[in-house]
DNA sequence: GTAGGGCTTCCCATCATGGGAAGGTCAAGC
DNA sequence: GCTTGACCTTCCCATGATGGGAAGCCCTAC
């Protein structure tokens, strides 16, 4: 099988081949004389589960230690469920962060007429500026919790 | 008001103001004679738009566009509105594909023991092959509905 | 006059991914 | 046997938003 067969294979780009065995994640393949990679059922295997695991948001780090897991026969389940329980607990925590945006936004566009004039809440909003141009300090919208500094990284 | 007293004035890095001017998100600063560049509490305020635009999670280009809306005094508050609305919508897709993520994680934790042996019902999941070594094809946990494919771009 | 802290620019790194160029290789068709 | 087109190789660059750090200038306080 050549790269681009086992990327048909697998749904893993040859681009992202390349990358994962130039990083380590996977073995490097093998190579005929003229150096093109060769791959068996067995790579195209770790492939496929390098895909899966990309599909639940794993980062890279994370899937090799999973890759190395599935090939310790004497692994512990316990090590695999926890990376699987963090990083349901790491997408729950983006989760929220992106929910409490998405709260705030809608929130702003429900108030905000959508017509021909200029006066927009939402830009107000934004542009509020803790007593220094116009607006009073206040509570602007109660409370509609525009999470103060929701995390520099909000979406890692 | 200096660069560093204007990042801790609105929560925007020096090394981010540098690089919002850069790409032309806001105007140049002016500059003291010794090349210092220079805030007032306009710039401020442009900062600070900036700063909460981010946190709603609006992409550099998206803030470009509000910013322009901002200036512009015979604006259309529909068109505000609409990048809010695609705002929230464009989250609430993300918001979606994590949630299914995190659906697939939770349902084959629940069901690995996460003890001391070996056998995991994650791994095998992940290792799942179409019939390849060792699994059926078929459903192997009915109906947890890891999504095929969420989308190469998970989390743009 | 000097020390320390802040400013400048420039380069590099992240993370996972894609684009593209330059050149070698293979298989099919003539 | 030769051409053609599809595929492979490596290498470099770009993304988006952010941080780190170096080398060198500037300002203020002592």
């Amino acid at each position: 099988m050549t790269i681009g067969e086992a990327a048909a294979a697998t749904g893993v780009s040859a681009k992202m081949i390349r990358y994962y065995e130039e990083i380590g994640l996977v073995p490097a393949a093998g190579r005929t004389a003229a150096g093109y990679r060769v791959y068996g059922p067995h790579d195209v295997h770790t492939l496929r589960f390098v895909r899966r695991a990309r599909d639940l948001g794993f980062a890279v780090d994370r899937i090799a230690a999973l890759l190395a897991l599935w090939r310790d026969r004497s692994r512990a389940s316990a090590d695999v469920r926890r990376l699987a329980v963090d990083q349901a607990a790491l997408l729950r925590r983006r989760i929220d962060e992106l929910q409490s945006m998405v709260r705030t936004l809608e929130h702003l566009a429900e108030h905000c007429h959508g017509d021909a004039r200029p006066d927009c809440p939402i830009l107000d909003d934004l542009a509020a500026t803790a007593g220094e141009c116009h607006a009073a300090p206040d509570a602007r919208f109660g409370s509609t919790g525009r999470p103060h500094r929701p995390s520099p990284k909000e979406m890692p």
